[in-house]
DNA sequence: CCTACCGATCGGTAGG
DNA sequence: CCTACCGATCGGTAGG
């Protein structure tokens, strides 16, 4: 008995939190209001606080739980014994395929991490820096190895990591463009643009 | 002194159009009140509104500027008698020096467009549209005259959009990357991956 | 999970 | 460009 109703609490928190993340990607973190997404989960407002602290938790829960699978993917590729061309070619579809199962979690971690609070978002940027900084690894490497031609690595992360984060626009295209299509594609063209 | 008091005021104009363009970047939106912008330019808030009718129209200027910009340069682009590569190219260092030069401007353009009120928003996603749409007609003319490999061009510009976009983040390594040396590496990578 | 409610802050107006 | 001020909305609490 009790049981159940320590997993029906958190299944609640999960349907809020899912809920939240969508509302703050469709209108934004301070545009979005807290009377707005219990409106969605047809309760008051005031019951919302049975759940969650405040509405900056739940943006914490968003960006923090987005970070750790993050996190734990480069974790397994860097541990891998694959080649640098792999590792990369592994991070590039790892974006992508989040971005396509979970896009309300991604989209909201990469615009709106900004009104955090002022700790949390020291440390979000903080391991946001720290992924950057293994992924430049895996190029520098990779440059050593003679895997890739010499470039400026730092360049070629930040353009790697751009182009897969730009796929939040590609929500537009969804009918037109597959998941697997657009993954070939992307690692192509950004594969090719570095290796030998 | 007619003539004065318009060069002034258009000039006061100018001059809270980027203090709400940094604001606007800094704080978000709907973060960033009015009050506050008030305060950057040691006035008090209801001055502002000699100026702007409203905050909205504010964003609504800033976001429409920055279209311009684009647009009326790859107006030129699409005139010019280049290769398609050049084409392209010219286009990704455009991307870049206007990131560097009008960050604050780019930047609210780029994030801040859904908070623009309704009509104004379609106009904005149309245009951003058109030109997304222009550029893929160079890709695609690029494939046909054998300049680029064969891709999906939709993804491409997509690719390539986003990249340069990412530059956002790229304000962190100002000190130590100079923007031509940006511009050529990421240039390099982006034209490579698609060229024959 | 709800009703009732609070202080703070918001964009904006009136009138000078 | 300022003072005085407004209605609306916000995140959140008390108490059940």
């Amino acid at each position: 008995m009790a049981r159940i109703k320590i997993l029906s609490n958190s299944n609640r928190k999960e349907i809020i939190l899912k809920n939240a993340a969508a509302l703050f990607r469709k209108r934004g973190y301070k545009a979005a209001s807290v009377r707005e997404l219990a409106e969605r989960l047809d309760i008051e407002a005031p019951s919302l606080y049975n759940h969650f602290r405040s509405k900056a938790e739940l943006l914490k829960k968003i960006c923090f739980s987005t970070m750790v699978d993050f996190t734990g993917h480069i974790d397994m590729v860097v541990a891998s014994k694959e080649s640098n061309v792999k590792k990369t070619e592994a991070l590039i579809r790892f974006h992508i395929q989040k971005m396509y199962n979970d896009f309300d979690f991604v989209y909201v971690a990469n615009h709106e991490w900004k009104h955090l609070p002022k700790e949390d978002l020291e440390l979000f940027l903080s391991q946001r820096k720290e992924y950057e900084r293994r992924m430049i690894e895996i190029i520098i490497e990779g440059i050593n190895k003679k895997e890739f031609r010499k470039s400026h690595p730092q360049i070629t992360v930040l353009t790697i990591l751009s182009a897969v984060r730009g796929l939040e626009f590609w929500q537009r295209h969804k009918k037109e463009l597959s998941i697997t299509e657009l993954e070939d594609h992307m690692v192509h063209h950004l594969i090719n643009g570095i290796i030998q």
